[in-house]
DNA sequence: TTCGGATGTGTCCATATCCAGACATGGTAA
DNA sequence: TTACCATGTCTGGATATGGACACATCCGAA
């Protein structure tokens, strides 16, 4: 299992590759808020055990679905914080 | 119906807000990539009806929900090519 | 120690959603 | 014109998936 922080870039940006990458990007910005599960969960009306599994990578199949077409087409996908 | 481009950064990328930007890159690299919907459907093993459905920004609930949670963070989406 | 918060994880179930297939339309080439 | 391709869109059905809820674990504070 892959224990490490998700590879921020230069920047502190985030590159996404996975369905798994996408989710430790989020817990990242998410404790770095200094927001719990259940808090996000509510602000963006979501189930606490759906953005755990989110979170984790687990069922994610259309992201990873989307994931396959961008990587297809050669498209990276960065995250990084807007305020920046 | 909103027929133009979607909107490209100084550096040729694209942020990313609603299912329907993202349809609207996606749809951008398909056609600079001269694919088809077929094609890259193919390529990615996806039904062609289904990625109609994503470039079109419909029946994407579950992008929605993530993009919830991503701009409740502040979190930005940029896509580009990763070769540039 | 106990207590509470945060998180992971399991089950059940209603429903969203993907796929297959068909059909219509618009454009283009012969 | 006909023929073909790309795309949008609809239906039906099988399945994936999110929500609700419960429970266990871990950890820090009191």
């Amino acid at each position: 299992m892959d224990t490490s922080e998700p590879s921020p870039t230069s920047r502190g940006s985030y590159r996404v590759y996975t369905p798994e990458s996408l989710g430790a990007a989020i817990r990242h910005y998410r404790t770095e808020a200094g927001l719990s599960q259940t808090q996000l969960a509510e602000m963006a009306g979501l189930n606490r055990t759906y953005l755990s599994n989110l979170e984790s990578g687990k069922e994610t199949e259309q992201v990873r679905r989307i994931l396959r077409v961008l990587r297809q087409l050669g498209v990276r996908i960065t995250l990084d914080k807007a305020d920046w």
